[in-house]
DNA sequence: AAATAATACAAAAACGTTTTGGTCAACCGT
DNA sequence: ACGGTTGACCAAAACGTTTTTGTATTATTT
């Protein structure tokens, strides 16, 4: 199955036979047809062990996934479909997602565990999703010079390839449609400030706020994990305040939904009495009660700008600073927001 | 960082070195410890390529994660969650998973993929997830070689390694409860019959039936994929038939939700007129409206005797016939079930 | 005290590629 | 007809481990 048996069989050099599996220019068209035939014949197939220890090269592209939240044994679907895409774009050229899964959330166990793809030269790219402000990351790839792509943005001094949604817009025009109901008082169930989508969203819902003349209450601004566990429990505290508000929007489907079990709890009709918005149009967000007014953020298309990204890179037909994807977001209105009670 | 300038530094053999490393007893204690701890100051990582090439060893294992449903591009949160048990258990051992991300439900590539890591050496051992009623996976694992563990079973006549829920009594179990609470018109969203799991939801939902002396009416058993679409449109066409079930049994949480919203629509209180119990108690069975009846199967935990299975196997612990491990699934009483209208 | 066994280390081969640095012949322009 | 270029191929080195086999030295047995 070596390619020296394939190479002797053929009555042609190891070299000649390598160069020419690898599309190298200096072997014959015909002697690379028929190399090739013969290859496919008999089911030759590179070892990716001395293909790796000859070239260097690994054929794999390490990630980590992270948690939907704390104590949380499941990764957020956001993150299966942008595998996917990736995985899809990556299958084709040849590469195989090396991955690890997390199950609880540990920023520095994360980087460790990044440090031994990238030190141990296990793969020739990673995948940093979920970026954090300030993302150790970011600099362990650099200067370990690990190609990678980002998925989401982070405040780095140095030009990196990044793909995102616009999560600024989204928050904006959720925002908007809310102030535009009559809405004043928004609540934004957000993720952890020290995740950068998580900044931009409350930058898009200060902006769209700001520019009606409403000042943003930091009592309206609360952050949690990205589950119906802590959506219900934020929305829940939101309601028992002095001033509950009248609309309110979750950094998940997940958060909305448990959002909407605390308003009912409640005794509040969700699309009536108040307004929930989810983020994510995830598969359960159009079948719960009332349907959940979302934003498509095409997890599946961002992996395969991501996938896309990862092989330019690796080709080196572009340079990190200028791979740059910005994923436009769709406002999917349904019945969870309106008009608030007063209008 | 190579071994040769770590042997050089510590005035030894390379083969010496790499032995105290790989944990041999012909290393003298003395020297073993020198080499360990000069070992971890260099930061000496073993090349994962060079070491696959010597020893035949990957420290891969492979694995293809099949999406939710047709046309759905996610992977269903049992796997995602079943995943990070087993990554859990095989990172401390120092394997990583060679993962693939199927966007798509397709045995021919979903075979093609398993076979390309298989043939091409790509790992030391595969999980084959999802396991169909004949599951050529198997065969094609067995005839190689590659040591396997299989998350669900299947039909072969040779003995394999397994880990599984015990699907057969969670659905004996919530199709029992819903016969005392005395329903006779009892449905059953399954998922295609293909899988071995969803055969063996079926059975223990017959036997309840039988039991008690209730014929299964086929025209109550009906087959969709595992997505909220598929459990609304099922149940929708249930309700709008000549003898419309009393309680419906669904193959996972999401078509529940599903079918929870086919429900709604007809006007039907869930809980009171009809009863809906989910399967795998998914982060959002709590909360969505009423919550749901669901059945904790422990994904996690699964995962996790899967990684330590294919430990055991790699370690020639154990024959793959002797490693079965059935989770007892723990049934989780909610609101959406309770006695028929009429009683 | 000699024979045998155990211990601790080392030399060298093997793993299957890719890459480097050629060689040789045919073709080119002048 | 001559140096220079190009095209097609090859030999050998390199990659960094593990594994096999070998060899002193020391300990144990009789």
């Amino acid at each position: 199955m070596s390619i020296v048996l394939l190479a002797r069989d053929l009555g042609l050099s190891i070299s000649t036979v390598s160069r020419a599996l690898n599309g190298y220019t200096d072997v014959s068209p015909a002697t690379k047809q028929r190399i090739m035939k013969r290859a496919k014949e008999i089911g030759y197939r590179p070892n990716p062990g001395a293909r790796r220890l000859g070239s260097g090269k690994t054929s794999a592209i390490g990630v980590i996934l992270p948690s939907a939240g704390d104590g949380v044994h499941f990764v957020d679907s956001i993150y299966s479909s942008l595998l996917g895409g990736a995985s899809l774009e990556l299958e084709n050229e040849g590469y195989h997602l090396l991955a690890t899964i997390q199950t609880r959330s540990d920023p520095v166990r994360e980087l460790s565990l990044y440090e031994n793809f990238i030190r141990g030269s296990w793969v020739d790219a990673v995948l940093l999703v979920r970026t954090r402000v300030n993302d150790p990351r970011i600099d362990l790839a650099r200067k370990a010079h690990m190609p990678f792509v980002t998925y989401g943005r982070t405040e780095s001094p140095h030009p990196y390839a990044w793909v995102d949604t616009d999560n600024e817009k989204a928050f904006y025009l959720t925002t908007r449609r809310q102030i535009e109901f009559g809405h004043r008082q928004i609540a934004l169930l957000n993720a952890p400030l020290e995740f950068y989508f998580a900044r931009l969203r409350e930058q898009g819902y200060v902006r769209a706020l700001t520019e009606q003349g409403i000042a943003h209450d930091p009592l309206l601004m609360l952050n949690g994990d990205l589950t119906e566990t802590s959506g219900y429990a934020l929305c829940r505290s939101l309601l028992l305040g002095a001033t509950p508000p009248t609309a309110i929007l979750c950094a998940t489907d997940a958060m909305a939904i448990g959002a909407i079990a605390a308003c009912r709890e409640r005794g509040l009709v969700v699309g009536r009495d108040i307004s929930i918005v989810g983020y994510g149009n995830s598969s359960g967000a159009a079948y719960c009660d009332p349907p959940l007014t979302t934003v498509d953020h095409k997890a599946f298309e961002n992996g395969r700008h991501i996938g896309q990204s990862v092989l330019r890179l690796l080709r080196h037909e572009l340079k990190p600073a200028d791979i740059h994807y910005l994923e436009p977001v769709v406002l999917v209105p349904r019945k969870s927001d309106g008009p608030p009670p007063s209008a």
